[in-house]
DNA sequence: TGTTGGCAGTCCTGTGTGGCGAGTGCTAAC
DNA sequence: GTTAGCACTCGCCACACAGGACTGCCAACA
């Protein structure tokens, strides 16, 4: 995850202007284009030979290539690698961003579920890349336990059934019922049902239909029916399967100037990728474990069609409240600026959390 | 809609070995290729300079086209159009894949939540198409009107509401309160609400909140924030935005030869159609008040990203409870199997919904 | 020893050419 | 009205070729 040794200084400058350069044009970088411009920004002792010496050098190293050999210098994996941890400028939202963003939350401040969508779409915009966020949630512990739930008659013989989770979780299902009843006689149930199932967990759960089950009468079969569906939504959608995870922007993401000339293929695999949401799953639990901004460079990531992507990710949230965001991109991206608005974002979440939530 | 003149019988049988083939292939259909079939299944009176003179003919009518002059023929929208009203024979899914889909269904018989996206799915995957449905719902009334709703405690100063509407949806949404509330209270609010609120409208709602509003101390502003995003929910989300569809199969789409070699901006514009959801709304009210299945051929959509691709979609539902589902494709697509599939899940969903609401 | 200018060499890219094949439209014969 | 045959029209593809973009390396120089 970090490169190994640590280079000179002019190799530096002249890795740090060809990232920047690339990323800037999307071309391989030349050796006289990158001569002129530090030439410029440094003075003498950049000559194109003297750079082209440098690169050789680098190509060694691992950290630049050549896609061809008449062609200019294009940063690797590990090129990028070297310039977030050593050569980047971070830098910061304008505050013209900053006060869009925060008009944007202030207008959704008593809707956390719009809190969520919402930074998935700023993120998206903001960097013309896919972006995901989880929504917070207790850390997951090892075991689910009932807090409350609710019924809810929709039609005679149909009901909703919304459970709330000790860590603040919600689930629900709608379910057919062997019996016609009304609001009163749901209410009843779910009211006896809700006093005798405190830190209910789903083995208790499921005991306790079992028992209902083979004593017979005592029980009605919708009682069992509930007990059931609430121990399966109990078990079910832990926090890194894909029904959990908010998406955007895989427009923005094809409209880049890296799908324009991309075969069908290449699309059709990171569209899966993010509508299957295959790769998150694999990250989530380090990005959870870690501090700070996460940044995943290409083949760094295990996820074998998002092999020429990058991920920028981060926790957000409070004490027993936290949840993930991030964007994937090209590896080609200003990663400074992806970086800059990941961290921003967290910071926003924090504090929306911490006003609701407490510190 | 409908194509104007009646063709002779041979014009007939050659535009249906034409769209036939064509679809078969993907490639444009030449004369001799037709000879050879016709004259195999018809006999004599089918030489492939004949086929080309009534080749002529129906490339007038604008039922046909060649991509360019040394090119066989390929169907028109009205091509299809005609073969879709006069010359397809209907097909039926075979009792196999009948069989599988009702163990697919029996398997969430009490989950009415998985239906639609079983249906979705099982359309997506039987076409190898993009699918999209709509959750059952009752005819939008001019008015919605709360039915009943609940407050969930997920926190102390964060709670869920849920509500249910006269017709049966569920809306819900979490809030943030301006005080800690435990669980108790939250019911005891909602008890109190929900007995002067049945039959309630957002107006009602609404004029409720501004009164306890000017009212002053009487009232919590909690009790005002329930009952403003009471009315919020009431209004919000009707049945043809876009959060209510469910879809699937983007993905399977993209598979098709169709799109192996298409531009990425035509991928593009596919998958933002479908993830947008932009070109249901205008067709919808259409096909709702329509019976049976619809067939939309290319460029009788409205939709420009959609001009090649054709939309099957039906309603399907028992009174008071209707939705829509229906397929995307290609306008190149067996439309006799896509129609049969979709009428298949139209009576699928059907029979289930009369089995929970009554017929 | 490090830096630099210059030059030969490599390989991508775009363009133009010609042959091939597929399929048509048309004509003339039946 | 139907059919065989033929000239014609492209699209497609392979190939060659010129131009250009960069590099690697060498020799000279500080």
């Amino acid at each position: 995850m970090t490169a190994e040794r640590r280079l000179n200084q002019r190799k530096e400058a002249i890795l740090r202007a060809l990232v920047e350069e690339h990323v800037r044009t999307g071309e391989p970088v030349a050796s006289k284009q990158l001569s002129d411009q530090l030439a410029r920004a440094y003075g003498p002792g950049y000559a194109s030979a003297t750079v082209r010496n440098e690169l050789a050098t680098l190509e060694e190293d691992g950290l630049i290539y050549q896609p061809h050999i008449s062609a200019g210098r294009v940063p690797t994996d590990l090129g990028y690698r070297y310039f977030v941890e050593r050569l980047m400028v971070e830098s910061q939202l304008s505050l013209d961003e900053q006060r869009l963003i925060g008009h944007q939350f202030y207008q959704v401040q008593h809707r956390l579920d719009e809190w969520v969508r919402l930074t998935a779409s700023v993120l998206a915009q903001a960097l013309q890349s896919a972006a995901i966020v989880t929504p917070p949630r207790g850390a997951s512990a090892n075991q689910a336990r009932l807090k409350h739930f609710e019924l809810l008659s929709l039609y005679e013989t149909v009901a909703l059934i919304v459970l709330v989770l000790e860590d603040g979780a919600v689930r629900q299902e709608r379910v057919m019922l062997e019996e016609a009843r009304n609001q009163d006689e749901l209410s009843a149930l779910a009211q006896w049902l809700n006093s005798r199932l405190k830190r209910a967990t789903a083995q208790t759960l499921n005991a306790l239909a079992q028992s209902s089950a083979t004593s017979g009468a005592t029980a009605s079969a919708d009682e069992r029916l509930v007990l059931e569906t609430l121990a399966r939504l109990l078990t079910q959608a832990d926090i890194f399967t894909p029904e959990t995870f908010y998406h955007d922007g895989i427009v923005e993401l094809l409209r880049r100037a890296e799908f324009a000339h991309a075969d069908s293929e290449r699309i059709r695999n990171v569209v899966e990728a993010l509508e299957r949401n295959s790769f998150l799953p694999a990250i989530a639990p380090q990005v959870m474990a870690a501090e700070g901004v996460q940044v995943i460079i290409g083949g760094e990531n295990d996820a074998d069609p998002l092999k020429d992507m990058s991920v920028i990710v981060a926790r957000y949230g409070v004490e027993g409240q936290s949840g993930l965001l991030g964007v994937i991109g090209p590896t080609r991206m200003q990663y400074s600026r992806a970086i800059a608005v990941v961290r921003y974002m967290t910071q926003t979440l924090n504090d929306l959390l911490a006003d609701t939530y407490g510190s």
